[in-house]
DNA sequence: TATAGGCACAACCGTTGGTTGTGGCCAGGC
DNA sequence: GCCTGGCCACAACCAACGGTTGTGCCTATA
């Protein structure tokens, strides 16, 4: 199936004889005349039925039509995803299943006219290269890397503190507490093995180790999320932290348990970064959205590492 | 743009290199390189960076990646809504507007992986030809037409009584009335340029016409929904009728009224037909749907052409 | 019955898109 | 540091697709 050929007969359709059609697309009659054949070979329906003055559409041609044009809107929108200058606000979150995602989709639906493509970057690092060349508008980023200020030309604001959970399989030792401690932690494994070496995420949970005293395992290939929860749901001595609002897709059999975490509850702070110059209008609306719908936050009984950007 | 080259992206980004989407494809590495290239070209960006071990996608490539799918995924539904056997379900419906589009969004909300085509067809007589020939699976029709029961091996149900309301501009006579009686319309002038001569519509209102002395005109060209909203706001001595689900689209300060109208109230018998013999499985699932949600009417003091399908 | 409008078929031809052959580039191993 | 293997790009060639012109047929309409 060609997207041109589709063109035609959308046009042939709508206007109700080849001819006119051929003259809106600029080619001969005959053109319209073999790709709607064409179609109808491919497709193996016969689309219109030829009448002395036109062609109106069969029923096949009825239940195409609609899909024909959802066809080439999808065209369009996928050209504009990457048509330089007016396309669609691009942002990076961390994962498809984080908080920063949930942000995004509470601002879809808030604007859903606002053509939006969110992409996964693989750290900061890359993160800040690409706004400051211009391929993304905006990235969620937890935290800025320690040491490492951001250039002057990247703004950012805390949009989000997101409190931390422990996870465990039902046979853990914490796994009937209500909540817990991160001094109760102490000595327990808890396993990370998303965990990049040189990423912010280490820098955040080298703060929380040291300061806590914690033993954080970054070992071991990731396997991606599915691997770790089995893992985490059948052994009784490991747990691993979650961001609250983290959607997690698991088999319900498996019995996890999402625990609390206080005295201080850690907060994974998520920040927007983007440059100081971006003139896409969307990316206004982004922040005022975020900056209306996250506010009045209490930081109060919270951790999280003193390099972040403050609030 | 070409669908085989939109392909042969998804390929090759899935891949990570394009000797191994080549492969897939059944094509040769020189062919994926030269498809990329001219992609690239269309779009005027870059997709990959090509290194040394195959191809990664640039940042204007993984926001077209989701678009890309997206494209194919539109392909594949277009092609399967023609394709005999294991189509989506097709149903005829009055209009987009009617309260049998509700419950066909209805049936969709309660059963969204049920794929749905839904059309307009002329007449119930071009709808009873296309449900026996198989080119639709069911169609809602108000009513059969009077005298010419339905054939044999076409099978029916009532499904929906739907009121019938008066609807007037803010300056007619009974802009003010919280409802009317059938009596109360006698000498006002209904108009109703939708009505086709020949269909079931008109048999049904000029069953309503004789059995209560009503004056209903179906003259006048009919310019559509909004020209009739329209003259309907601005006339003062015109009014027609509209089912109580029908939505519409008018501008707010048309001021347009909705009545009841009352002893009896006069209801359009929105029927479902089907072939006796269709094995399409998600037809049993709507005719279950239906069932289910549409039970319970009460039919006391309201009317319907005699002829109609039994309840 | 003549006419006009519209679609399909045939012949022709240029361009597109495939293949084979080859060269360049980069990473890893000796 | 050089060789080698893996992968992509460029060039030349060729078939096939898709466009045009020319023409015939069909059917509403006067």
């Amino acid at each position: 199936m060609d997207l041109d050929t589709v063109r035609t007969f959308v046009a042939a359709a709508d206007a109700g004889q080849f001819q006119e059609a051929a003259a809106e697309l600029a080619v001969t009659q005959q053109a319209v005349s073999k790709r709607i054949a064409a179609l109808e070979r491919n497709l193996g329906v016969r689309l219109f039925t030829r009448t002395a003055r036109g062609a109106e559409l069969t029923i096949d041609g009825q239940a195409f039509l609609p899909h024909a044009r959802e066809l080439l809107r999808a065209a369009e929108r996928a050209g504009a995803s990457v048509r330089p200058g007016r396309r669609p606000l691009r942002v990076d979150v961390l994962t498809s299943r984080s908080a920063q995602s949930g942000l995004m989709r509470g601002f879809h639906r808030a604007h859903p006219d606002i053509e939006l493509d969110v992409l996964m970057l693989f750290d900061i690092e890359t993160a800040v290269a690409a706004i400051r060349s211009g391929a993304i508008d905006a990235s969620f980023r937890a935290v800025a890397a320690p040491g490492r200020p951001l250039p002057e030309d990247i703004e950012s604001v805390r949009v989000l503190d997101e409190p931390l959970q422990l996870l465990t399989g039902p046979a853990h030792a914490l796994a009937a507490a209500r909540s817990v401690t991160l001094a109760q932690l102490t000595g327990h494994r808890i396993w990370m093995p998303g965990i990049v070496p040189g990423t912010e995420w280490t820098a955040y949970y080298d703060d929380l180790v040291t300061e806590f005293g914690l033993t954080i395992e970054a070992t071991g290939p990731n396997f991606g999320s599915d691997a770790l929860l089995d893992t985490i749901a059948d052994t009784p001595a490991l747990a691993t932290f979650m961001g609250e609002h983290t959607r997690l897709i698991w088999p319900a059999d498996h019995g996890l348990r999402r625990i609390p975490v206080t005295d201080p509850t850690p907060v994974y702070p998520h920040s927007l970064l983007w440059h100081r110059d971006n003139p896409h209008p969307a990316l206004a609306t982004l922040r005022a959205h975020l900056a209306a719908t996250t506010a009045g936050h209490d930081a109060a009984g919270t951790w999280a590492p003193r390099w972040v950007i403050p609030r």
